[in-house]
DNA sequence: ACCTGAACACCGTTCAAGT
DNA sequence: ACCTGAACACCGTTCAAGT
């Protein structure tokens, strides 16, 4: 680690100017919120990481507010794994549980994606996949619509509630099987709506 | 208003002491959240409003913390409607009813009860009725648990969503609908694991 | 008991200026 | 284009001191 640097500095000794990019900066901003959690990610301490001055962070993003959606959609698109064609009950079922994972995945990875969509910036693209393999199959746009919203609602906010315990307190109960018996108890209502509009 | 004013002065004239109890400060707390919104409800600005200095709040509260938890619990009591015994399902329904209705009656409502539940201070009196109503109605401890939270996690999500998009955009769609159907979704649900248990 | 006054260690953001 | 340095207007919280 002081080695690469120490290459580094050879390579190039007068001026080190690891100039940053966006990406850079919402990657580094990844790794500080799974260190210090939502409540310690501010711009000040980011900048300080980075080595530098917190304005410069304002070159490669306009608030915190789009740093933080940036963030989010990021953390979506890394958990995204390829798609499989199957009956829409697995379908819906697997892309609830690839959500469950990629929140779990981060610190505070659900109050994140809360923060993130309840200020209108990024996080819902698991919500429009959902919607259309609903709408795919048989239900009308205001069902697809409001089923999504459900099950997306059921999963963020099983998450929330797991990562609100704390890591303490984490073992307790069986919390996957808790999960599969409320996305059954949202997918047997789903199915109940379906059949009557088939 | 200001007459008001003018007689407490010639009453008192030369020391108002207006010296306040906790109720108080909840109270002007929750008439600050209407007033800002959530972001702008600070210790700082709140002990401006009491006319005292912000120090002086940490007599009747141990933190900010302390008092979001205790303003969530003090919104969700004044929400609370007399009980009446129906069918298990009306009597969830209402409950959702009327835990909707209190969330939209405060500005970011659904956000305060959300980071209260967080932090592990309040805001889960709710939960627990509700797993009441189905524990007393056939369901066994687990599913009474499971389909408890899996009714708050709908409602609440529901109330973040329709917060978040903000007052502008507020008319559109029949928020009222969407909230029976994703409702009828979950009760669905429910009812058929309850018949499964029966 | 309830409050003041002052301080500490932080925030997000802006803006002129440098290279 | 990317960054520095300095400033502005805030935060939550603590603590000695007053009444």
């Amino acid at each position: 680690m002081g080695y690469l640097n120490d290459v580094q500095v050879r390579l190039c000794p007068v001026s080190v100017t690891t100039r940053y990019r966006r990406a850079d900066v919402i990657g580094r901003a990844i790794d500080l919120l799974d260190e210090v959690g939502l409540s310690g990610l501010s711009m000040r301490r980011l900048a300080g990481d980075l080595g530098v001055q917190p304005s410069a962070l304002y070159h490669h993003v306009a608030s915190k507010q789009e740093l933080l959606g940036a963030v989010a959609d990021e953390i979506l698109a890394r958990g995204r794994r390829s798609t499989e064609v199957l009956g829409w009950q697995d379908e819906l079922r697997l892309t609830c549980l690839e959500l469950r994972d990629t929140m779990l995945r981060h610190r505070d990875g659900a109050a994140l994606i809360a923060l993130a969509r309840a200020e209108g910036v990024g996080g819902d693209e698991p919500l429009r996949r959902m919607a259309s393999v609903l709408a795919f199959n048989g239900a009308d746009p205001e069902l697809a619509r409001v089923g999504a919203r459900t099950l997306f609602h059921f999963v963020f906010g099983h998450v929330a509630d797991r990562q609100a315990q704390g890591v303490v307190s984490a073992g307790g109960r069986d919390e996957s099987a808790d999960f599969a018996t409320g996305l059954g108890i949202v997918l047997g209502g789903l199915e109940g709506r379906l059949a009557q509009h088939a």
